[in-house]
DNA sequence: CGTTGCGCTGGACACGTGTCCAGATTAGAA
DNA sequence: TTCTAATCTGGACACGTGTCCAGCGCAACG
């Protein structure tokens, strides 16, 4: 029956991405391999590559299965607060797995189809929260300016230069830059 | 003497940059290897790696060159204006080798030595530019704003979210958000 | 005109990736 | 219980990475 085959494979699924998960907190993602998370999951390599178009594919999943279990902002408090709480939340949630937001960053950058899909939903997961907590009305420049500005803090701590921990207090004042309410003519100095 | 036997070894490093630069165009940075960059430079792959310590390391170094190349930023108008510039500036820059700044992206993740220090200085470019566009007295927040929607949209094009030539555009209306004078005062709404 | 030494060569190595497939296992249907 | 079809296995494959090293060739120096 179909539902009980797909029920073993979903298992096999689950026990891959576990081991993943447990084998990135181990020994970090430059060392570890397909083969050893599918003999972590008791499982032989070609199954893992049935389920797992590559290690990018692994990694870019995990963090989209994390991320998605994150509790949803709050919706109390000013705009600029609701969208604070929104960023911290995020990197909060990011900062619990940090092996996994290091894997993450260049995994993302593959040319597969399924990182390319799990790319967009992420994506849109980010774009998603901060259009809520901006609420209706938010000129789209803030909105492309939040999400740059995430995107770039990612990419930062990615590459070694912020810790995920250091992400939300970098983040709150340039945050601030961006959400001030500000009335609409400019006052240009100099 | 150490002049004559360095003068070799610059123009073997020159000769496998040049290579490395047309391969990337020719062949795009997913199929490019060492091997192939080696042969075309007409030098054997031991060679190779005695100057490039790795893929990555080759890539960072072709786009920083690339970079160094560029002007440097006008000096007239508003800051706001100075600020567009210098964007603009990096970003036509960035967009005259597509297939080097697709390169760039994933391996300026990398963590070799090499890599590492050029990650730095690439970072430390695009601050000074932005620094010189803002000139003194510029918000901590604005500038850290500015970099981090600078890297964002590098990496949002880098995963192919966007193109390299469209990064302007977007780029422009986010940088007006971050960069726009403001009263003190900030209004909050709601 | 040797000799020295630096830079280059060729080719082997260990390792990881991702693919493939014939055959063993397993679970559920008849 | 026996059959059937889905799953999983073991192991080979082609390919790229980055490392290593014994030895070759050439240019400059004595």
């Amino acid at each position: 029956m179909s539902s009980a085959t797909s029920t073993r494979q979903a298992e096999t699924v689950e026990r891959l991405f576990a081991a993943g998960l447990e084998e990135l907190r181990e020994v970090g993602h430059e060392a570890l391999t397909i083969r050893s998370v599918a003999a972590r999951a008791g499982v032989s390599s070609a199954t893992a590559y049935t389920y797992l178009a590559s290690r990018s594919h692994l990694f870019a999943e995990l963090f989209w299965r994390h991320l998605t279990e994150a509790p949803g902002p709050a919706t109390g408090g000013s705009r600029a607060e609701r969208v604070q709480e929104a960023v911290r939340g995020l990197t909060t949630r990011i900062a619990e797995e940090p092996a996994l937001a290091a894997a993450v960053t260049p995994a993302l950058l593959g040319s597969d189809a399924d990182v390319a899909r799990l790319r967009l939903r992420i994506g849109a997961e980010f774009a998603a929260r901060f259009e809520a907590a901006l609420g209706d009305g938010a000129e789209e420049a803030v909105r492309e300016a939040l999400l740059l500005a995430f995107s770039g803090a990612l990419l930062q701590a990615g590459m070694g230069l912020m810790t995920y921990d250091e992400m939300a207090d970098r983040l709150a004042p340039v945050v601030a830059v961006i959400v001030r309410e500000r009335r609409i003519e400019p006052v240009e100095m100099e």
